[in-house]
DNA sequence: AAGGTGACTAACA
DNA sequence: ATGTTAGCCACCT
């Protein structure tokens, strides 16, 4: 069991509506310190896994994705459909204590 | 197999 | 509040 597959299985596990951060997938995956591998990974299997990755955002509630192929825009888009508020005037900011999903912190 | 990369985070200033 | 720096470590090539 490596770390990216994981962090798969922890991404398919955040709830429709939910988000978490990097950190947190990155804690439950064995790694505290390893969140900059979440993203690595969410950018490389996201398609091929058909991951929830606009479900995981950085622990200030900013959403930081940096992919040509999934601009913010659209990982806004997807977050706005599942009923989850982005906060378009603060660098597309989510609520973190309303949509934010910690099992081991909760 | 060794090295470059960075969808992160915590310190500093 | 913004901007820079250092540490991190598994990803990919």
């Amino acid at each position: 069991m490596t770390f990216q597959q994981r962090v798969i299985e922890i991404t398919q596990q955040i709830p429709y509506g939910k988000v978490t951060t990097y950190g947190t997938v990155a804690a439950l995956a064995g790694s505290p310190r390893a969140a900059i591998i979440v993203g690595q990974v969410l950018r490389y299997q996201s398609q091929l896994h058909q991951l929830p990755w606009q479900r995981v955002i950085n622990k200030d509630g900013y959403i930081t994705i940096n992919n040509p192929h999934f601009p913010a825009e659209m990982q806004v888009a997807l977050l706005e459909a599942e009923g989850i508020t982005v906060e378009k005037k603060q660098l597309f900011k989510v609520d973190l204590k309303k949509f934010g999903w910690f099992p081991s912190s909760g």
